[in-house]
DNA sequence: GATGAATGAGGGTTCATTCAT
DNA sequence: GATGAATGAACCCTCATTCAT
């Protein structure tokens, strides 16, 4: 793939991210083309279709979140502290918006993968740091991604709200 | 208002709900019709617009859950109880579909009304239970609102689901 | 026919009217029938659908006119008199509106007999008042009456303005 | 703009007249696209909606008839002979259709410009035959305007009818 | 006979998608 | 390859008309 056309591609997933959490999911294709400076035939060659754009969407941020997630378990530092910045992570990330566009778990199999792998890591983190006593034990970790789930995906959460910090609270020992 | 159009009202409103929850909030208002076995015309008979059946769902949703937990506390028992009754009925509820119908505090007014005088009702609640000692003292009331709230309208609660009981758990003394 | 209900039929043609003068030819059966303090089903009682009543409008007014036409005929006062006092009636009716309603020479038979009536009796007039010598000679009694058609059907036309007087000034002798 | 845009433009307002000179002001947005053999989503690109397309309508022939009337004053004839020919000229549009399509002065402002220029065009050409002696002196310029646009957009005007002859004839010294 | 609720065809408009330039 | 014009299905909504109360 050409410089050119991998900066579209990434252009235009940003730019309809942009879009949705300002203006909401039903921004039009067209919209999306013409804030990007680009033809809807543009975005079409990139994306066969709406769908498709949304995945991609949804599928950029978790690989980043992804990523990130990796990145701070590597480390052998604490679990807590992997799961306390992991949480923070995820309260900036459009979450929630995600959610809302492609709901529960899409047809997409790398996206269904992912949501896997993630809730894998995220259950690995809280057993881990309730081995190293800074978690309560009295909750299967299972559930403890559940929780954070709820706090994370919730629309307009963010790192330093109330809530986050409640629940992260709630969970130290 | 004749004994027929209240029928049919009513039958708009829960048929509308139930197709929102099944198939998402972008179904037709003919779809709704057709479903309630009426002509579109009949559902513009009693909502001017798609926005003003959204809200009405809302609305009934609402005042139903402001019923129930006026009733609930109205006795003298114990806030704890009321407070695990109310929250147990929510999850029952479509709340979370009612928030993305009508996202944040809408223009109407009653909605608005109500979604405050509710929190209020919860807030009176959990000090109540604060003060007889059934409920942790070390968050301030209306946080345990908010986090009452992310748990209840979260899509999918139900009353019996393990977060809604972690959560209940999580803040009970 | 009762008394009410010729009250009724005449109390919907003139809130019609007066509907179509202010609101344009656009107002709904269902805004007339409020207007009017009737139910819509009342309405279609009296006039089987919309064409039958902005017709009876039409023949309503155009009565009126013959009525008033030929009092002002009868009379053996000299013709131009007459033809200047059916002029200035005119222009107080709501002509325009007649003619954008059922426009060109609509199906009606009574409604195209009356039109037929009214333009002879105004030629007869125009003829008189050649002959009385005070109307100018050199335009056939036809065209006279098709200019004063022109005069008095126009949107806005009303007794004392400028071009009704104009137009009358220009006809005099 | 695309050769093939322009084209489908000018179709689309050319066809729109055409229908509503022949059927009335109700035809719908379907048909006028159907007719000019396009799809509705091309009409409505070119224009917003209805609205859009019945001021451009106007505007369209409001612009050749300035047009013409600039070409045909500017020469230094007699004032009245270009008078006559502007008059002929209008006579064959359908400014009737125009002046129901919208209603007195639109709030599209190139629109009331236009409608402004035009009149004070014609009293320019009516004082100017005055002047020369070849206009009737005793009726002021503006209400000359006035006669010959009653005379100009009434519906069914003709270049060579009666009535504009006669108004004309009327209007000479 | 009066009422106003119900009907549904039809109109204006939008937008995902295709395709000519 | 990029552009944006064209397409038309589908949506929201209105209103003349019918019919149950």
């Amino acid at each position: 793939m050409r410089a050119d056309a991998r900066r579209n591609r990434e252009l235009i997933v940003t730019t309809a991210l942009g879009l949705f959490a300002e203006h909401g999911t039903a921004v039009s294709m067209e919209e999306i083309a013409r804030t990007a400076g680009l033809g809807v035939g543009t975005l079409y060659r990139h994306f066969p279709d709406r769908q498709a754009l949304v995945e991609e969407i949804a599928l950029d941020t978790l690989r980043r979140l992804m990523t990130f997630s990796e990145a701070v378990t590597t480390g052998d530092g604490p679990c807590w502290q992997a799961l306390r910045l992991v949480v923070e992570h995820c309260a900036g990330l459009p979450l929630a918006l995600i959610r809302s566009l492609s709901p529960a778990t899409t047809a997409n199999p790398e996206l269904a993968r992912l949501e896997r792998d993630l809730n894998a890591l995220f259950e690995r983190l809280a057993k881990g740091a309730q081995e190293e006593g800074t978690l309560r034990g009295d909750i299967p970790p299972g559930e403890v991604v559940g929780l954070l789930n709820v706090a994370v995906c919730r629309p307009g959460a963010r790192a330093d709200d109330h809530l986050t910090t409640v629940i992260l609270d709630g969970l130290r020992r």
